[in-house]
DNA sequence: GCCTCAATTATGATTAGACATAAAGGAGGC
DNA sequence: GCCTCCTTTATGTCTAATCATAATTGAGGC
C-alpha cells in the first residue's frame, strides 16, 4: 500500500480536499440528514482508500466549517444547523472601487493635531488619554464622485511619522498598513441618517440611509487608529456565500 | 523520542495550538516584520521541540489565516497586510434577541399563495419560474417591540408542507430550519430609508435609516427561500473582532 | 553573456503506527 | 435497583518516513 495511487482526481485538488467537497455535497443534499451517525473513521478511511489520517484531517475540517459534530467514543453525527447565521466580507475601499471598473482617488478635507476629548471615545472605544491625536477627514472618489467619508483618529505615538505626513491624497489607511504593518482591529456596522454636512460632503439628500463601519485599530496593546467610513447605502453594499455558521473563522485575538 | 513530552502548556491546548498562538504573536507584535524570511520548517520544528509534522501543521493554519505566505523552494514569509478588510457576522433573529436579555417573539402580519412575479426576482436573485410562491410578513419582536421586519418568499416545492404551516408565531426561518436542515446562502447588506409602510410596523419615523439584510437561500440546487430583513439603524449593528483578510474561509459553494 | 536543463531544496501530502483522552456501556458489589 | 469502577471504543494528537511538487540555483553549452 505504499505505492501513491494514481486514480483520476480533480486536478490541483488534494484527497482530502475531494473527500471533503464530497461529503459536504451528502450534507447539504440531504442524503446524511442532521442528526444522523455516520460511519466511524476507520470505516471511511477504508472505503475511500485512504489512510484514517487523511480522513481525520477532512472530517476535521468539516467539524470545523460546523457541518458535523465530533465526539469521542459518540462517534461523528452530522451538524443541526444551529441557526441562520452568516459572515460577511468588508473589502478594503480601494479595491472595491477599482474592482467595480472606476478610477480610485482619496481627496484629504481636514487635518487638526489636537487634544484627546471625550467624544474621541466613540472611534477609540476606550476613554481617551491625554495625549494628542491626529484628526483627519476625507472623501474618497470613485471616478471623482463621493463614494466614502472617512473620519479618522490617529495615535502619533503608535504610528512613527503620522504627523510629519500630509495625506494630501494618499488615503491614510493605506499610509498605515506601511507604516504599521501588522494590527488588530474590530469593526462596527449600522445603518445611519446623513447629516447635513455628511450629505453636501457625500452629494446625497440630507438624511439619506448610509452604512457606516467603525474599525478600531490596535497594535502591540496600543490603540493605532479609529476610523468611521460612511457610505451612501444605495450605492454600497456587503456581500457574502455562506454555508453553515461561521466556525472558528479567523482570529480572536 | 516517542515519549510523549509533558512540558508544562496551556491546558486544553494542543501543540500546534500553541505554535500558533506563539508565532503570531511574534507577527502582530513586530518582531517578525511583513515580507521577513522565516527560519525553515525543519528548524523551526527543531526549536519548538516537536517534529516537522506538526510544526508544518502550526504553519500551515498561519498560512490559512494569512499571517504567512509559504511558496516551495523560496520558504516562508510574514504575509503583507493586504489591504483594510475584515468579516462580520450576521447573527440568527432568536439568539441575537435573546443574547441581548429580551423576549423573542414572532408575529405573522400577512400570508399568501400567489403565482411568481417579476419583482420577485428581487429576492430570489433570479427570474421566477412560472411555479406559485408562498408570500409571508412579519415582526420579530423583542420585549413586544419591533426588532426587525420580514419579507419572505418560500419555494412550496423545495420546502414539504409550507403552504400547510400557518406561522401563527413561528417565525419562518425557524421552521424552514426544520424542514430543509442544510441549505447554502448567499447575503447582501445595504443601508435604506424606511417607507412610510415600513416605518409605521417599525414604530420609526419614516425615513429612517434601517439595516437590510437580504438572503437567499438554496438547498439541492432548486431556490428554497429569499428572505429580506430591516432592522432599524439606531438598534442593530453588525461586529466584528479580526486580524488579516478573510483567509479562505468557510464554505464557497 | 545568455540560454537551457538538471540538481537542489523547501514545502505539501500521505501513510502506518503509537499513545492520549473522553465517554459509553457493562460487570460487579452493595 | 442503583452506584461505582473498569473495559471498550472512537476520536485526537503526534511522530518518523516517504514521495510529490514547484521553484530556485547553478553548471554546462553555445
Amino acid at each position: 500500500m505504499s505505492a501513491p495511487d494514481r486514480t483520476v482526481r480533480a486536478k490541483g485538488s488534494t484527497r482530502h480536499d475531494h473527500i471533503v467537497e464530497d461529503i459536504r455535497s451528502l450534507i447539504v443534499d440531504g442524503c446524511w440528514p442532521p442528526g444522523s451517525q455516520i460511519p466511524v473513521e476507520t470505516e471511511l478511511a477504508e472505503r475511500y482508500g485512504v489512510s484514517r489520517m487523511t480522513m481525520n484531517k477532512a472530517l476535521g475540517q468539516l467539524a470545523r466549517e460546523g457541518f458535523l459534530v465530533r465526539r469521542k467514543k459518540s462517534g461523528t453525527q452530522v451538524a443541526q444547523p444551529r441557526a441562520e447565521s452568516a459572515v460577511v466580507a468588508i473589502a478594503d475601499i480601494r479595491d472595491e472601487v477599482r474592482n467595480s471598473g472606476r478610477a480610485y482617488r482619496f481627496h484629504l478635507l481636514a487635518r487638526r493635531v489636537r487634544a484627546a476629548r471625550e467624544e474621541d471615545a466613540l472611534l477609540l472605544g476606550s476613554p481617551p488619554g491625554r495625549a494628542e491625536v491626529l484628526w483627519l477627514q476625507g472623501l474618497h472618489l470613485a471616478d471623482d464622485h463621493p463614494f466614502c467619508l472617512e473620519t479618522r483618529l490617529i495615535n502619533p505615538e503608535a504610528a512613527e511619522g503620522a504627523t510629519g505626513q500630509d495625506f494630501g491624497d494618499l488615503a491614510p489607511g493605506a499610509w498605515l498598513l506601511e507604516a504599521v504593518p501588522w494590527s488588530v482591529a474590530s469593526h462596527r456596522v449600522r445603518a445611519v441618517n446623513a447629516t447635513a454636512a455628511e450629505a453636501r460632503l457625500l452629494a446625497l439628500p440630507v438624511g439619506e440611509a448610509c452604512l457606516e463601519i467603525v474599525r478600531r485599530t490596535q497594535a502591540a496593546g496600543a490603540w493605532v487608529t479609529g476610523v468611521r467610513l460612511l457610505y451612501p447605502g444605495s450605492e454600497h453594499q456587503l456581500v457574502a456565500n455562506f454555508g453553515p455558521e461561521a466556525g472558528d473563522g479567523p482570529v480572536r485575538s
